[in-house]
DNA sequence: TTCATAAGTTCTCATTAAGTTCTCATATAA
DNA sequence: TTATATGAGAACTTAATGAGAACTTATGAA
């Protein structure tokens, strides 16, 4: 993805100082540092070409914090989650914690994608095509989608009931498919859905 | 990896000593402790700094909990794409192709989520709760779903149809709703929808 | 188990520091 | 001329910081 950038001579060098720094301190600047790093006395400047450089997509910025400025590559997953889709309302900040939620699903060690083939699992909201975040888990429950193992060989999105000691049930979230019933041996759990992903 | 942070200075300072000390006594500090630790007597002030590293997803905390806190070890968006979920067919590698796609999603610059209320999209495979990935656009397409604010006030998720140069059709994917028309100077397309994230 | 007390939590108040906006000024290119 | 890029710095707004009181909750000794 190629940048398309029509910064000027010193917005190039706020931008670079701005780069290095971060590399530099594992922070960013300050509006004093960032004028004295380009050679400049004024905070009022800096922040003009700050701001210049926020227009210019080049970096994010945290109106009003001390330090509130990222770099774009760095930026966190969905920094710039706008709001909520209302019936009637108008749109609403969108918290910490569900950004948090967000970038946890993506990160978290014990999880991994898988992309979904078949729908057996469309009433559950699960189309071909889509992927699912598994947390790996090897014990089951009743209301969640579980990826399965069945005879080492074949891996399936179901849900999964209990029979009894030595049978499980496993359950399609489509009417056209049937539930099966599988001797415990036969059948290995992977982990259950945490997540679901789809790419338009 | 380095962590890049839009901390504050003492933020800063304060994350620095919990992994100090942590590494050091292999055990979180106390408040009191934390407070000595960055230059300062208040505690009060200690937990501000705490919850603010935990609010910017740093650390995790448990409430009330003496020395109830734990550092995070945070990841770059990465997902371990295992395979495909095929009936009747072995595990296959995803590709990196693939994973691409999907960091795209989610670092593209033009685009931005948004978490859907309502079920008027249902039909779509998009449900109360879900997240969507808009990418801006001015124009419409016939096959997407598009973002529209309607009279400058309510933002909605439909299907767009051209009826005429002066009307526009919106369209749900949900039988229960109705299609409605709307004079082209009342909508303004946002968007349509690029991507899509559930959460369970 | 009770219960003292140590630790965590929530406040207010005050001060300092940083970000923001603004005017004025100079140089340079179209 | 006119527009743009640059710089200084004053004046203002807001965030960050620090102290400490008063409160709730957790913890461990008796």
């Amino acid at each position: 993805m190629k940048e398309y950038s029509t910064l000027t001579t010193k917005e190039q060098k706020t931008y670079d100082f701005i780069v290095r720094y971060s590399k530099k301190y594992g922070k960013y600047p300050l509006l004093t540092e960032i004028a004295k790093g380009i050679g400049i006395t004024s905070k009022g400047v800096a922040h003009r070409y700050v701001k210049s450089l926020e227009k210019a997509g080049k970096i994010l910025r945290f109106s009003n914090k001390h330090r509130g400025i990222s770099t774009i590559e760095k930026r966190p997953l969905f920094l710039k989650s706008l709001g909520r889709i209302a019936a009637g309302g108008p749109i609403e900040a969108i918290s910490d914690q569900q950004r948090i939620e967000l970038e946890y699903l993506f990160t978290n060690k014990k999880s991994y994608a898988l992309k979904v083939k078949g729908e057996s699992m469309i009433d559950a909201g699960i189309n071909d095509g889509d992927w699912v975040i598994i947390e790996e888990s090897k014990k089951f429950y009743k209301s969640k989608v579980h990826v399965i193992l069945v005879d080492n060989q074949d891996v399936t999105l179901k849900y999964i009931e209990k029979i009894n000691s030595e049978e499980i049930k496993l359950i399609p979230a489509n009417k056209a498919y049937k539930e099966k019933i599988y001797p415990v041996e036969r059948i290995s759990i992977q982990g259950y859905v945490v997540g679901q992903v789809r790419i338009y």
